[in-house]
DNA sequence: CATCGGCATTGGATCGTTCAAGGCGGCGAG
DNA sequence: CTCGCCGCCTTGAACGATCCAATGCCGATG
């Protein structure tokens, strides 16, 4: 391998100066045909690659996105994440843009992060994920005006960022629909309790479904934390009423694997569908609600590039999640 | 938020110059004790980061590493990589490194990307996950002399390169002492078909321990691509024989999670390991040989760290995977 | 008393890029 | 004919850190 090739390798070459090759690729419009082509061709035929580090100094721009790798929780919902960082990486890539990640342990340590972030390597922008009740985060960075999207909506501040989410009433709606369709009556909600707001979203689309078909009155709802071993205890709960539910809509595929196994033990044929299409509803058959998570991602950096190039877009995004159909329902 | 603190602000304020603070940080022990100690101060008081960008132009050092997150394949397996990616970017922090992202879809692709990566980052180094036969990147990387650590030993060239690797044989082989020591004798082997390393090595565990007790005769090993179904079917098939095993050894979650469930369907009851540890076999139940995935990133991060600053040590480690029992065995 | 040597500190140059300002030739208008 | 303008290009400076060579300071030594 030669010798480093830099702008004024490329200017050389193509016989202009360095500005007008910067200015070739920066702002080819200024630049007549001939030499842009010229220029081109130099760079092609030398191999030649801006340097980031440079042009990051000058800018200060670092086209750098940073995005929280959680510490795999239940495991059971990690693989959302991992779904959600290939597709954000592979859309920031054709955008030019690059992913960094970072850890945090708790919030304060999260917001000292960004500052460590923004301090040392000039971060263009962040993605957070899993939003909460008053989030000290977004405010944190907002007060900054550090450029970023949450994947999630804010819950209760009305002030507003960017933000995609996935509509969770909307797929909790499309489940209970269909088992309707399917002809049952008796649909319970096996759900978390209430104050999260994704939680409370998802309970929301079952109700009011139920409702339009005047069935609210006969729908258990049953609220718990999320797990496997709470989704089968509360299941059993559920089938030992007097009018058991014949179909359950879980807010989760924890949940409902829980569910799912309780039914199968006892013998009752219920129908349950569960929500984020995890790899473990896919291994045993649990139809569940997907997010469109490759999408979600792709619509975040679209936000943020939106942002960063000064284009003032709408900022808000709903997706619809669809409904994967298994046995189990 | 004031102007930016840079170097000159931080020797300004602490009365010295700039090369004085640079040498507080990158060679603490050439300055006398009371003037590092105001700069330290100094430095606290205002804010201070070092500026990566302007580092990395001087020093060529990016303090960068790069690790390529794959296309979620079956999702079963995802959960592998994305517990892999936590622990590498926890112990990356420690040390003052970051990771950075990239995708690829083939593996020609892949190395373009190095290119790409390395012309426009200046990135210090490339963690590779699962190594193949004949792997191409490994060779260009180390014709290029960029460090690199794979996880997952190299499978054919003998050509030494820095890994770290969990020993998969010595995994199915405690699951086979643990089976055997439950009383079990007919124990079959579920795997992959030969010649994919990985596969190999787990099979080897499985086939030596039964040796080592003589029941390597009645013993029987299949072989079939990775998959739930794949691994029903094939459960189907041994439970058909004369003298059906009564215990699996298996070569993935995947595997074991579909002969679990033939086992159940056929009201037998047969013990079954999976491999992994994946959320999946936590949810349903399954026994299955967990790998030390927080060591072996943690690891990597050590080896290349020592790579950086010029330390050679014993490049390659080799870690041990633990028993998780549940109720399957 | 002058010179020397060791060591902390200083100023200048440098990395590769973009920004700001300026040069130059041609063209239309006064 | 000359001026100003415009399009296209070039030159010098700057971003913030580190490396290098040179300086100042100190006590020790001849």
């Amino acid at each position: 391998m030669g010798e480093k090739v830099t702008i004024a390798t490329v200017a050389r070459h193509a016989q202009v100066s360095r500005q007008t090759v910067s200015n070739v690729l920066n702002a080819p419009h200024i630049v007549r045909e001939d030499t842009r082509r010229r220029v081109r061709e130099a760079i092609a035929a030398l191999g030649y690659r801006a340097n980031q580090a440079a042009r990051q100094m000058r800018t200060g721009r670092s086209r750098l996105i940073a995005v929280r790798i959680e510490p795999t929780r239940d495991g059971i919902n990690g693989s959302v994440l991992d779904r959600f960082l290939h597709g954000l990486t592979e859309t920031a890539d054709a955008t030019g843009y690059r992913v960094m990640l970072y850890t945090a342990r708790h919030d304060d340590d999260e917001i000292s992060t960004y500052d460590d972030l923004l301090g040392a390597y000039d971060l263009d922008a962040f993605v957070l994920t899993g939003t909460k009740h008053r989030d000290p985060r977004t405010a944190w960075l907002a007060e900054r005006e550090v450029p970023f999207v949450t994947f999630g909506r804010p819950w209760d501040t009305p002030e507003a960022h960017p933000w995609v989410d996935v509509d969770g009433a909307a797929g909790t709606a499309q489940a209970t629909r269909h088992l309707l369709a399917a002809g049952h009556r008796r649909i319970a909600f096996l759900g978390w309790p209430a104050g999260s707001g994704v939680g409370d979203d998802r309970r929301a689309g079952w109700r009011t479904t139920m409702a339009e078909v005047g069935l609210d009155g006969a729908a258990p709802d049953r609220a718990t934390e999320d797990g496997i071993a709470e989704g089968e205890r509360e299941a059993r709960a559920l089938l030992a009423l007097d009018a058991p539910p014949t179909a359950l809509v879980c807010a989760s595929d924890s949940l409902a694997l829980g569910a799912w196994q309780a039914a199968r033990d006892a013998g009752t044929d219920v129908a349950v569908v569960g929500f984020d299409d995890t790899p473990v509803a896919a291994a045993v058959g649990l139809s569940s609600v997907s997010q469109p998570l490759g999408e979600a991602a792709a619509r975040c950096v679209e936000l943020l590039t939106g942002l960063l190039d000064g284009q003032q877009r709408d900022p808000q995004l709903l997706l619809d999640p669809s409904l994967v159909l298994r046995h189990s329902a």
